[in-house]
DNA sequence: TCAATTTGACCTCA
DNA sequence: TGAGGTCAAATTGA
């Protein structure tokens, strides 16, 4: 891993984030067009923003508690068992609405294989235990944890652990075959930095510390970070749907396209909203998203109109 | 028939 | 020692 000072690993941040804006942007004008080129971009975000997860992770911006021994293991590829691989605040936290008030939470656009379900102390329902369907095939090492919240059994907690390193079989045909048809959407993107509104606005973006869930359509899906990620495992491990490595762009992508537009919206909701709480600074919550949007300035107000 | 889910037992950690 | 996490056999469904 490449070694950053806190300044210019503040800085590629802030360019990597912009490339995201900008794609963000390309993919609002591409919304009612081509599919394909809808999901290509969406693998695009998703690259980048693990680029600038591993630039924060090896940055200062990690200079804060380190991951336990539990976690890195198994972050690195389940190579213990049986052992308690992290504590609530290691995990990286997301709320997600039931899939048509369902039993499951929204899908994320992987596929997750069920391995345990556990009555936890003093929780009113059970919590699943899920692993990457291909952690076999394909050794990816990804898992979660989902929990229906007491107060809505319609929302689930969900726990997103270790990183996707499987690249489902029929997204990468689709990557390449769109690479091919239009290698131009795969090109370098001119940063664009001024004007970028701080999303103050309640109405585009909430803040980090925020729960929201713009999208009241069963199925929508709420983001709620609950925790600094700085205490948790802040690398791309936190990610529900992403790559292991960053290089093999367009042969990993996420079916965040699969619904309709609105549901691409809010997904791309919980994209951009799971890169504040991986960006966010380990600094008291109340003060996380001034100081967070001072830095990283995402506009995607624009992108939700 | 195979893959996914369920569920009780086992293991590890706090 | 109990709670949480994982395993793996049994069960279920496509």
């Amino acid at each position: 891993m490449e070694s950053f000072d806190a300044n210019g690993g503040s800085r590629l941040v802030v360019t990597e984030l912009s490339h995201i804006k900008e794609l963000v942007m390309q993919l609002e004008e591409h919304l009612g067009g081509s599919h394909d080129l809808c999901k290509l971009l969406a693998s695009q975000i998703f690259s980048t923003i693990e680029r600038s997860i591993g630039i924060i992770t090896s940055s200062n911006f990690d200079s804060g508690p380190k991951r336990s021994a539990a976690v890195a293991g198994l972050a690195d590829g389940l190579k213990t068992t049986k052992k308690r691989k992290m504590t609530e605040k290691m995990k990286n936290q997301v709320k997600v609405s039931s899939a048509g008030g369902g039993e499951t939470p929204v899908d994320d656009g992987h596929s997750w294989r069920k391995y345990g379900q556990k009555e936890i102390l003093g929780a009113k329902y059970p919590r699943g235990y899920y692993r990457c369907t291909y952690r076999h095939s394909q050794g990816c090492a990804a898992m979660k944890q989902v929990q229906r919240t007491e107060e809505d059994p319609t929302i689930f907690n969900v726990f997103y652990l270790g990183t996707h390193t499987c690249v489902p079989k029929t997204e990468a045909a689709a990557g390449k075959a769109l690479q091919e048809r239009n290698p131009e959407a795969s090109g370098t993107m001119t940063v664009k930095t001024e004007g970028l509104a701080v999303a103050g606005d309640s109405k585009s973006w909430s803040a980090a510390t925020t729960p929201f869930c713009k999208f009241s359509t069963p199925g929508s899906v709420c983001v709620a970070p609950e925790h600094s990620p700085f205490s948790a495992p802040s690398t791309s491990e936190n990610w529900p749907v992403s790559p292991a490595t960053s290089n093999s762009y367009h042969n990993t992508s996420f079916s965040l396209f699969h619904a309709s537009e609105w549901r691409a919206q809010s997904e791309l909701q919980e994209v951009v909203s799971a890169l504040v709480v991986a960006s966010t600074p380990p600094v008291p919550a109340m003060d996380v998203t001034d100081e967070l949007l001072d830095v990283v300035d995402i506009d995607v107000s624009s992108f939700l109109a």
